[in-house]
DNA sequence: ACTATAATTGATACTGAGTCTCAATTTCAA
DNA sequence: TTGAAATTGAGACTCAGTATCAATTATAGT
């Protein structure tokens, strides 16, 4: 891959530790974690400076913040490069990936019907999951 | 409505305002900013901890925090409680409210497919709206 | 009404992901 | 080689939301 702008060591290292976790959902204080470990320490800024430029080229994918959760981000190369979207379950707080091609029906639907443009990346669909189905925990009293 | 927990002067206070303002999407900040100038003073931190409360039991709607922007809420009654979900636009911040039986398809599909039950109430689509749709303002040069 | 106790409130400190600043360093085109 | 422009990093900062905890208030039991 391409890498904008000056070609530094700091982004080499960033692109490489994107490389070898490609198959992950890495958040980015996980990525700092990594680089330290790998004794490839780069600032926090350089970091969060050169995801942006990652997602604007296309070559990260970043998923919505969930309430209460920190982004995630994913490097797409060819086996990764399909999207999928989020079932986040109310009871137990799971976050589910569903890898399936319904999205795009769901955005198909959308823009012929309501002339809106999905951003798929950031589907997140709240509800119940199987666990949790027939396991309706007492609700919290207030 | 019911007020769960001991009813107290706060409690109405944050309802009526609520009522007052059900045709808007507030954020937490806006309400403080409200609640000040009606010279009806509430704390944040009981502000937020009763806005949990009513999303808990469903007189509140939560939409999702999107990257950047701060969580909203809009108070729930009869005008407001059908189902229909929401599209969202990244680009103007407008909210559309798409009453659909489409909704019934998601549903049946997750349901199907991934074991999962959604509460339709909650989604939000984000994306691109008509209007918005062909004035891309320019990318960031990097 | 009074009291005990449990819930609630509010001032404020804190959290933490992400941003900003700016001097020092590095890249690269000429 | 050189110097303008890009990049980096340490750390200060932001700010929505949370936690703390002593003081206050609501309610149930008598």
């Amino acid at each position: 891959m391409q890498i904008k702008g000056y070609n530094t060591k700091q982004k080499n290292i960033i692109v490489d530790m994107l490389k070898k976790n490609k198959n992950r959902h890495l958040t980015a204080d996980e990525m700092l974690k990594i680089l330290d470990e790998m004794d490839s320490h780069v600032s926090k800024a350089t970091l969060y400076r050169f995801l942006d430029v990652l997602v604007s080229t296309g070559d990260l994918r970043k998923y919505i913040t969930l309430e209460g959760e920190k982004a995630c981000y994913q490097y797409i190369d060819e086996e990764a490069c399909h999207e999928h979207y989020h079932l986040k379950c109310i009871e137990c707080g799971k976050l589910i990936h569903a890898d399936c091609s319904y999205l795009d029906e769901i955005e198909n639907h959308v823009l012929k019907h309501h002339s809106f443009n999905i951003d798929k990346k950031r589907i997140v669909l709240y509800g119940t999951c199987s666990d949790c189905m027939g396991v309706k925990t007492n609700e919290k009293d207030y």
